[in-house]
DNA sequence: AGCTTAAAGTGTCACAGAGACACAATAATA
DNA sequence: TATTATTGTGTCTCTGTGACACTTTAAGCT
């Protein structure tokens, strides 16, 4: 056990739960943990410590569980029905991991802070915490049942998500340096859960102004090579400032 | 003291603030306290009992405040720094208040769920708490600074508002029943803090179908009576769910 | 009663962005 | 060298937006 898990240590009554994205082979994926003992899966959480704000606990927790240091990270909602943590079996999956640990700490009622946090997949090292044996990347789409009320969680991050594409640099957390156009397109469509017209949305796209076209190309595929991007950091934080059109 | 503060009663650590927005003869004003003896300007809120969520928490502060029962209420932010309570005013207040009260809650660290609230204006009937003499409304352009980080829970809620303009039930909440279009149109003006070309305005408002035109107008004005419109609820929650145009 | 004032109702025009769609160019592979 | 798949680029139309003008009318004044 790394720490104690009581109130000298964190704060009563509060967790932290992240919902990790991330974008590889045209999908979007999140980043869970298998539960040890009850084999469920949670999404990555933890408690805020007496002297640290929850963002700060957030950004703890994903270090640990991704090795990333600098992560986007985004609150969207707190969590807090009463009922949310009746049952809970992270409880049982201490008091099977045979822990002279006290579960009183476990069986408190929790308030949890939501996050989201976009990160670059092909940089991230999962590692699960004491409570899991296994920290992957599970397609969104094929998605088994969470424990407790991790599944809202996990829904409200998305449409959060989906809601903020235009005014949150989504793109360019999510994806690699260099990325093609077809690949940004497909992030935008995954996100927005609806296919786009390749024309319009180059089109669209490019006349924002935040991407720079490199002369490389990506060469592999059986057809024409596609040009490589990569944002225009200025520009683009200036464009998200703005919301990048609409609206009023 | 109508209740006891303490952990029998209440979560540690949490506490709700509530911006409380009204609107009124052109103007955005904005619920707050002023405090017994330290006089300082508070936003209303309070603690989350053992058994409920925060919303409901939030919800019961707001009619004790507010006399309204249904109110529109919407988190925005979790306020966590651990030094935004060091100096804590409001524990001055209870010692000046020579209760029998352990001031130790309120000298623990809290965080703070801020909640936005929509009201009619003409509905509420202000009521301060324990800690305070006064609860009116302020405008929002003639603002001293508040108390703790409140100015900075304000802020936030205000940009928050001016976000949510296209896809969250804004013009519906704050203004009565029957409103004219420059009513409206003040309104928008006032959340975006710039001002909007009349026609256009009205062109583009009445595109959404989201309004029904009555026969009736406004008399008083030394002008041309306007006429006075009423939301059509079915179309406007319809259209909030697809964000008023904009977007891909 | 008629004139003035202020603010409302209604309309036009030019332009930019969005959606639908066509055709040429090219990297791998057969 | 032809085929296939996919990318680069361009066009046309329509709708929404921004800028702006003219008419209408309730109150107040003389």
């Amino acid at each position: 056990m790394p720490v104690e898990f009581n109130e000298e240590s964190f704060l009563k009554h509060i967790s932290v739960d992240c919902v990790v994205f991330g974008f590889h082979e045209n999908q979007l994926k999140v980043l869970l943990l298998q539960m040890k003992y009850t084999r469920g899966l949670a999404l990555p959480g933890g408690f805020v410590k007496l002297n640290e704000s929850i963002e700060l606990a957030a950004k703890r927790v994903l270090i640990e569980r991704t090795g990333l240091d600098d992560i986007f990270l985004k609150q969207f909602k707190v969590f807090s029905d009463p009922e949310r943590a009746e049952k809970n079996l992270a409880v049982q999956d201490i008091i099977d991991s045979g822990l002279d640990q006290d579960v009183s700490w476990f069986n408190q009622r929790f308030i949890s802070i939501g996050f989201y946090a976009l990160v670059d997949f092909t940089k991230v090292i999962p590692q699960p915490d004491f409570f899991s044996d296994a920290c992957c990347w599970k397609n969104l789409d094929e998605l088994e049942a969470l424990i407790l009320d991790h599944d809202q969680i996990l829904k409200k991050a998305l449409h959060t998500l989906r809601i903020q594409l235009t005014y949150q640099p989504i793109g360019y957390k999510l994806l690699p340096e260099k990325f093609t156009m077809p690949e940004l397109q497909c992030l935008y469509e995954t996100i927005l859960g609806k296919s786009l017209d390749r024309r319009n949305f180059q089109r669209k796209i490019l006349s924002y102004n935040i991407l720079d076209r490199l002369e490389e190309r990506k060469t592999g595929g059986a057809n024409k090579a596609p040009f490589l991007y990569k944002f225009n950091l200025t520009n683009y934080q200036q464009a998200l400032q703005d919301g990048l059109r609409g609206g009023w």
